[in-house]
RNA sequence: CGCGGGAUGGAGCAGUCUGGUAGCUCGUCGGGCUCAUAACCCGAAGGUCAUAGGUUCAAAUCCUAUUCCCGCAA
């Protein structure tokens, strides 16, 4: 069970496991996406498509009867889930003889919730991580299977962490399935004192406080690079800011949110502590471009500011 | 047919309302200055103004249709 692109590596190495066989995939219903409302399948399902796996779309899997009755008759070993974005009843929990798991993108119990790839960048984490754990009713709660840290680099964006946990679950998954299967592997439980919770963005948390500190724009920005996107205003024009870099020039310890610098690697600005390159930016009606194109269209001068 | 913005040398933009010489900031190339430079000075190349029709003496500009791109809303 599962939605989005993240989960399309899985769910092809699991189906190419010469020891498992993929019975069936669920996912979410064709969905309205984009300009004119088109109606779009998940990624999952393209790829269930594309290898002649049986798939199944629902609403509320919890209240599907013919899907349940459907899922009881194939009688699996395991269900793996894997961002499906629905909850799973105890009905469905009880059909596989032996559990069902789910692998979530973050060293749990730390960012437990829907958010957890951007979360630990946006906070400035320097470690993070997938797990794989047994799925209970309570939301990410289940007993920790197995786990793999990830660095996250200075830079590093929420898109390229993304790209490194789709790389990294398949294997994951496969030795997880296989551990419990042969009994070999015993879930742990999770330890409640550090639980933290990781809430959706929603599109006004890419709005840039300028009265932040450069390190935690910069965090912000890169946490967040497809969705919602960190954005301000320029001349009464919103306008994204794509990607940042944290410099280390700031003379003077100055607040407020005006550019001091264009060079060819970008415009630089003040914020409440240190300044910050913004090195591409994606303007009203434009495509992503490099700060410095930018500045040389629309004649930026050092002096004027961000957030008007 | 959800709402709106856009397409102009290699990049980013102005010019469109009010039709009449293709402009700006860069980049590229050549030359100069310099110990030197991503800095400065001089010069040059490079554009079917998204596409197809229409109006006109004349269209980047006005009218019609099409394609592609982007934002918002879901």
């Amino acid at each position: 069970m599962a939605t989005p692109e993240i989960a399309v590596k899985s769910l092809k190495e699991l189906n190419n496991n010469p020891n498992i066989k993929v019975e069936a995939v669920i996912t979410q219903p064709d969905r309205p996406k984009g300009r004119g409302n088109k109606l779009t399948p998940p990624p999952i399902k393209v790829c269930a498509k594309e290898n002649n796996i049986p798939c199944f779309q629902t609403e509320k899997i919890s209240k599907d009867t013919e899907l349940l009755k459907k899922l009881k008759e194939i009688n699996p070993d395991f269900i793996v889930t894997f961002a499906f974005g629905q909850i799973l009843s105890e009905e469905v929990l009880n059909i596989p003889c032996f559990s069902t798991i789910n692998l979530h993108a973050s060293l749990l119990p730390k960012y437990r919730g829907a958010n957890p790839i951007q979360r630990c960048i946006y906070n400035g984490d320097q470690e993070t991580g997938i797990t794989t754990m047994i799925t209970v009713l309570e939301l990410d709660a289940g007993d920790i299977c197995e786990c793999e840290k990830i660095q996250i680099t200075e830079n590093m964006t929420n898109i390229e962490l993304e790209e490194i946990i789709k790389e990294k679950s398949p294997t994951l998954i496969c030795s997880t399935l296989e551990g419990l299967y042969k009994k070999t592997l015993t879930p742990r439980k999770q330890n409640t004192e550090e639980i933290t919770i990781a809430k959706k963005f929603i599109k006004q948390d890419g709005l840039i406080d300028w009265g932040k500190s450069a390190k935690d724009i910069h965090n912000q920005v890169r946490s967040m690079v497809d969705f919602p996107t960190a954005y301000t205003t320029f001349n009464g024009k919103m306008i994204k800011i794509i990607e940042t870099r944290l410099i280390n020039t700031c003379k003077n310890n100055c607040s407020g949110n005006e550019i001091i610098n264009i060079t060819k690697s970008g415009i630089e600005v003040k914020t409440a502590l240190g300044s910050l390159l913004i090195t591409k930016v994606k303007p009203e009606s434009k495509n992503i471009m490099n700060a410095y194109d930018f500045a040389n269209g629309n004649k930026i001068k050092t002096g004027m500011k961000f957030g008007e």
